[in-house]
DNA sequence: CTTTAAATAGCACGATCGTTCGTGCGTTTT
DNA sequence: AAAACGCACGAACGATCGTGCTATTTAAAG
């Protein structure tokens, strides 16, 4: 705990990383995220994935000595991108009330965007790992309880503001936001209409307003 | 339409079913509904299927001559599950309110219960199929459609008996609903803790409470 | 009781799965 | 320049996938 990776790489680190061989794991890690969100993160094959990002199979498999290993790298590229997408756009707002607003709306963008074919990276990982105890589930669960307490925070700080009713539930208040993000984006990439993102806009408006503080 | 399939197999049925066969399938159906709900209707395979039923892998693949045909065959049988504990028990309440109260309730429990260990079966299989197309999506897409109706004719019975506001849009209204529900499912799932099957009834509660009619 | 077809099992196939191994090329360090 | 190593490759492995084909058992019809 000392030294975590500074010099003396001894047998802990073997030695360092080449450059063109950490573009292409970014390079697989980006298709990974795609691909999982159409055919799972365990759905997905390392052969068809090595075929998408135009590499041998056994090339790909030495970045990660294991498929768990490709999954938790998968989960923390798209961690990355959930943090620069939707989190980071909202972290700017000054107070809690558009922050929360931000947050709420930029996850909808992120949704009907075009950055995943199967729609929310981790509304999709989580269906499909939901019941398969392990650190990928954990990761993900973990990642999803970090996402709702950024909403959650949001909620407190508004009412803190004086933005929002201090007699409302946090924890009620952002189930309920949370559930018309999830099923917006669930209804999206079904229809892959603008309708159910919007009906999320409308559920939001009217929910924070019902919240709002009684001045 | 006129005959469904008394009798008079003539060509189209070569002969007979036998008992201990229709006991088989529906043993088998109900086994893959559950496995289903855990690994996926696609993620389920037909050896570990067999398994779980004690028959052999050849034995349980001559009653559907495919895996897509099992697959759309456990649909059915989950949609028939479906109705018996979700949509039937409501259709005896009167009035519109009560019914769609009725609903949305029973879809707590069936989600809650110990039918299924991986929750709804619809929500876990339409989001594993979302992104591929065929007959299997469409038939999951086709059942969730009917479900929302339900809760749909729900709404507009009850604005039409008075009971909610006709300013209401029915759309919007169901699509809030079903987001509690999804969310419900959804945390339940990974947590199997009440708590989020709670919060969706108090969300439920409070939307149709500012939704009644102003009396 | 015989006949008949449904029901189930056994076996094998080609394909694909995750994984391992040996090898060569190109870069980095000495 | 030489040594060491990251990176990617092809080939092959045991296992499992969905799917046929054939034989055997067994419930039901005559």
């Amino acid at each position: 705990m000392s030294h975590p990776d500074s010099r003396q790489g001894l047998e802990d680190h073997p030695r360092k990383r080449r450059s063109d061989g950490e573009r292409s794991r970014s390079a697989i890690l980006h298709e990974a995220a795609q691909l999982a969100t159409v055919d799972g993160i365990a759905g997905l094959s390392i052969g068809r994935l090595a075929d998408a990002v135009g590499m041998s199979k056994s090339g790909l498999y030495a970045h990660f000595g294991s498929k768990q290993d490709l999954q938790l790298a998968t989960i923390e590229a798209a961690s990355t991108v959930f943090h620069d997408q939707v989190i980071g756009p909202a972290s700017t707002e000054a107070n809690g009330l558009d922050r929360l607003r931000r947050l709420l709306e930029s996850f909808l963008r992120h949704v009907s965007g075009d950055a995943y074919p199967g729609g929310c990276f981790f509304a999709s990982v989580l269906a499909e790992m939901d019941m398969h105890p392990g650190p990928v589930r954990d990761r993900a669960v973990e990642f999803v309880v970090h996402w709702l307490r950024q909403i959650e925070d949001g909620v407190r700080e508004a009412q803190e503001d004086g933005a929002l009713d201090r007699s409302e539930d946090a924890l009620q208040l952002t189930f309920e936001l949370e559930a018309y993000l999830l099923l917006a984006n669930t209804q999206y990439v079904v229809t892959h209409d603008a309708e159910p993102i919007d009906r999320a806009r409308r559920a939001i408006a009217r929910r924070l307003v019902a919240a709002s503080a009684t001045a």
